[in-house]
DNA sequence: GGCCGAAATGAATGCGCATACATTTGCCGC
DNA sequence: GCGGCAAATGTATGCGCATTCATTTCGGCC
């Protein structure tokens, strides 16, 4: 057995030194094994064996030019920033009376996991790993440790955005109104909205609708309005007819905004932007004493599973999450393979999901 | 302006170069700004800015001998080992009646979005990165890319994780029955559970209960049968008048096995090993016609948002998933520190919500 | 058996950074 | 104005690996 320092972890030195050969052959038995005589391989993958080596991806990483990681950013919250003070536990349990609070857990939408997943079988089938970053501040140091970056839509300003594009390729995730130049995956949050609309009016013939929309700057939210827009000037609805107001993409702004809405005049439909928004639009209505689907139909978007356990559950737009990470890295490959190429923009199509809140007839 | 080959990334020697300094000089500015005079710190500083340089974290970890970076392991699904193929709109958006289908959305438990949201913050926190893998095989390649690594319990192989844990530090997040050598984190599932028992049979004084175990050879699962156990006995309850069955955690099993168990008797509890067996539940319940909470209560375990949102809202036990991603960077930073603690047992906190599936009086 | 070319292997170098050690600069007091 | 010392800066080396180029080994063939 090679005598190294304990405690430090197994170099190709040791291993060659092990194994009888040079450390060249060492590395040419891991990275082309062809390259190589069975029976030195054999020897060689034996000591790797025996000193439980793993290659040091820094140093593989400094030679080869490349990390072999993509960096994810996700858009941070506010209560998301600060951490989270783990609370050991004492014994005592504590109890609390949840009745009608219905507090979504952890505030955030949890969607994200889904784009994460698919984006780390995507990076680890092509051989590379996946490092996640929150997005908080403008840190751009992930660039010094990745050979790309996936940038959710607003986890990152324009400027910042251009900054590292400048060094790696970068593909934006859910961002249509991305700078044109830059690679980008989304969904088709405009034909989505619109075929929801076609639904509500073209099939269900309702034409007195209400609209809960997102945040003024997002990007989504723009996206998903102008569909709006578009399927009601296709219809022929008068525009002046529609009631529009912004919420901020969260349950409780939308059930807030929903109230007024409703306070003034109750629509006989009211698609919202977004799934939270349409569970806090249903607990408007509830608490208005109207009855879904009977006296107002109501729509969401996204597909997040809580819409699906509302009552009733929710008619919505489920998008691709899973299949929208794995487009994500598979374009930041693509942009790494051919640097030249011109700006991808791929859009995955959605799919509406008729529920009880807005049913197929009525 | 220094002169350097366009396209590769700046390095230390570029901005000396522009500088005026030697590498050191800038290595210095960069990691102990006070050991370098203010004058010349600025000269390096303006230089990073205007070449735009980024330290290679990959030559730093090489001179440190650490990566700076942690690894947080997640449980993979079978449906998540492939790739989902995106599918490129091609203008048509398929719609759906999903009318009582309810299908969960991803089919995974989203709940490790919280998790690494704790994790990744505390190790930004620390200056660090986090990597994330899901589990598939016994990829240990991760080793060689940081310093410690976060499993999920069941993501990696008791031998596996001997392997790594000899060339690093490891630690098991919710995994009480994990190896005893092995620092971890959990929540206290035995006392959740038995806090929820002694509402149901101290408080409100029911001794018909079933209970809905999840898989027997998840250690969670154990645990939580073990505080329902105890529970029972400290109350005096007939183990024998119990009647247990295993599902999988998943929703669609836990919906069949209680339409068994439903169909032999209705007990007047029905407890579940977690969230998604209950909502499983729900659906044979409402399915058998019964009303909940009047006929029969229901709670459930973990605090998923879905479960606040089903009809009713369901009684549960939330654990603290940011501060247990925290917490389990912290314990690898501990033990970064001092390799020679003791291995350290962490086990934080849970609370019961009690919501109208089983509300806090009837 | 000896020669030649190809395959296999080894020696040496560089990737970008941190740092130990060497050198220079600056400052103080006399 | 100079010695002496501390602070500032520079030089050189190694981290672990891939790879180029040099060297050795092996086969085939005459």
């Amino acid at each position: 057995m090679a005598k190294r320092k304990v405690g430090a972890a197994p170099t190709v030195y040791d291993v060659a030194g092990s194994a009888g050969v040079s450390i060249a052959t060492v590395s040419r038995a891991i990275r082309s094994p062809d390259s190589v005589t069975p029976a030195t391989r054999e020897r060689v993958e034996e000591a790797i064996q025996r000193l439980g080596y793993v290659p040091s991806a820094s140093a593989r990483a400094l030679a080869d030019r490349r990390t072999g990681a993509y960096g994810l950013l996700l858009p941070g919250f506010d209560d998301i920033e600060d951490a989270v003070e783990p609370v050991p536990s004492d014994g005592a349990v504590r109890i609390t009376d949840d009745r009608g609070s219905r507090s979504p857990v952890g505030g955030a939408p949890l969607y994200f996991d889904e784009v994460l997943r698919g984006a780390e079988v995507e990076a680890w089938r092509h051989g590379s790993a996946l490092l996640v970053a929150v997005r908080r501040g403008q840190r751009q140091d992930i660039s010094g440790r990745v050979d790309g970056l996936a940038v959710f839509g607003r986890a990152m300003s324009e400027e910042a955005i251009g900054q590292v594009a400048r060094r790696m390729p970068v593909v934006l995730i859910a961002d249509e109104q991305a700078a044109p130049e830059i690679d980008s995956v989304s969904v088709d949050n405009a034909r989505g909205m619109r075929a929801v609309v076609e639904h509500v009016v073209g099939v269900l013939g309702i034409r007195d609708l209400a609209y809960l929309a997102g945040p003024k700057d997002s990007p989504d939210d723009a996206v998903r309005r102008h569909g709006f827009a578009e399927a009601l000037a296709a219809h022929g609805v008068d525009r002046r007819r529609l009631r529009m107001r912004h919420g901020d993409f969260g349950r409780a702004r939308a059930a807030a905004v929903a109230a007024e809405l409703l306070a003034e005049r109750v629509p006989r439909a009211l698609l919202c932007a977004n799934d939270q928004s349409a569970l806090g639009a249903l607990d408007a209505i509830h608490a208005a004493g109207l009855r879904v689907p009977e006296d107002i139909l109501v729509t969401g978007f996204d597909g997040i599973e809580a819409g699906g356990y509302a009552s009733p559950p929710i008619t919505t737009v489920r998008q691709p999450m899973r299949a929208l990470g794995g487009a994500a890295i598979r374009a930041l490959e693509a942009r790494i393979a051919d640097p030249t190429a011109p700006p991808q923009h791929l859009t995955l199509s959605v799919e509406v999901l008729l529920r009880e809140s807005c049913p197929p007839t009525l």
